[in-house]
DNA sequence: TGGAAATGTTGATGTGGATCAAACCTATTC
DNA sequence: GAATAGGTTTGATCCACATCAACATTTCCA
């Protein structure tokens, strides 16, 4: 599945009319906003920028100046220990926020990669600041962004914290396959946009068992697996992996 | 669990003058504020409430309304899975905020128990969009509050998706000793509020292995343990754990 | 205050996933 | 289109932690 890659030149006019007219509108910042106010965010978000695939947004410990919502692409965002381990703590993709890790201390506490070419729109956190303060849904809504981010996490953790290898592996697909969904895309067939060894750092595992476990998968017809493209055969059976009996 | 059985009659001046004069303005919310905003501020806080050991301040599915800064006491936080395996989220004390799982849903994500009495200032949510809208100092705080328990929630994902047994514990405790020094208590002797299962619940560990390894860290001389009670009796030793060898 | 329940320790044994190893497949590059 | 590198699959073996079990200690409250 092809990622909606727009994008070509874009004129200065075509950004500074980024969200009122941006088909992400509702996954992103903006919501049931008044004319007038979807004009104030088009101020806010004045730059787009590009991330070919294996560059960054931002690293760690890097100066936080912006947050950047994916307009297009697929991103990880992962933690690296000293002695090199590192940890993929997110997949993200259109609609996504990214950066919010760097709000408390001035300054990035992870990567943000872009695993094929993407596009991010820049939104400079002063702006983001003032302008909540000026129009009360967006407020709400950069505070429901953060929250569900927290959530979110809350849930990683459990899966790190509770679940077996399949469990992991059977959460992951149906997660992934509910936010291809939501974004309008199959959610029986999509391409993986990360490696089996990325897979396997986001849900703790190892990169043969992330293996070994889609052929398990596949060999109880619960999906298709070819390379990087997963069909998902059987949904209600990846469902009842989860929680089930070690059996 | 016991309903949120409400916070008798507390002296109304008391409160009042609640943040103002609290010993925990700077881990909590307010900082850098001029006598007008934190008379603002007072009025924002104008219940506390008690929480016995084993009760909830709020439970998973329960509609949101507040957030709780925690005033004394100690709590965790936990999600439970329909088969009944739970998972510890975090352990929070006094300046820790409760309840922000709940605002991207409107409804609470996790229950928060409090591990012994405890007692929690009740903020709630309008009225904190409300002032945060009018005092820029608490907006920038309170976005900053978010942000860590992101960041916070980053490093679980981190321990439990990275980290052996060892080293889970010993970033646990040197986690632990970091943030009762930093609230003016020993960092080199507390008392563990929470069971080995909790611990290890949270660790993504089971309670036997949790035991196992202190009792180790105690013959390595690293620590002290009788109970409950921990002393950090090498905490070089501890830190040199993290990212070691298997050894 | 006594006795039951909860919590904690320690030992013996089992196992899920890690590790090590060897092919194989696919994409890229010159 | 051959060479190379990155990624994937699969098998054999190992080990860190889980599980099962027995007992010790502390806490709770009738």
């Amino acid at each position: 599945m092809s990622a909606p890659k727009l994008a070509r030149v874009i004129d200065i006019h075509a950004l500074k009319s980024a969200c009122s007219s941006c088909s992400l509108r509702e996954m992103c910042l903006p919501i049931g906003l008044s004319q007038d106010e979807i004009d104030k965010l088009d101020q806010m978000v004045y730059t787009r920028k590009r991330v070919k695939r294996g560059d960054s947004v931002y690293r760690s410990e890097e100066k936080f100046g912006s947050l950047y919502a994916v307009r297009s692409g697929f991103f990880k965002t992962t933690l690296v220990m000293e002695d090199g381990r590192d940890q993929v703590t997110g997949f993200h993709m259109a609609g996504d926020m990214l950066g919010m890790d760097g709000i408390g201390s001035d300054q990035h506490s992870c990567n943000a990669v872009a695993l094929e070419d993407s596009e991010v729109c820049v939104i400079p956190y002063g702006r983001l600041e003032e302008l909540s303060r000026e129009v009360y849904v967006l407020q709400q809504h950069f505070h429901k962004v953060m929250s569900r981010e927290i959530v979110r996490e809350h849930g990683v953790m459990l899966l790190l914290g509770s679940m077996r290898a399949e469990e992991r592996l059977a959460a992951f697909l149906l997660n992934l396959a509910q936010r291809f969904t939501s974004r309008g895309y199959s959610a029986s067939e999509f391409n993986l946009r990360m490696t089996r060894e990325e897979i396997g750092s986001f849900l703790g595992l190892k990169l043969e068992t992330v293996s070994r476990t889609f052929s398990k998968f596949q060999e109880d017809g619960l999906i298709g697996v070819q390379q990087k493209n997963i069909r998902i055969l059987d949904s209600e059976g990846l469902k009842s992996v989860l929680g089930r009996d070690p059996a």
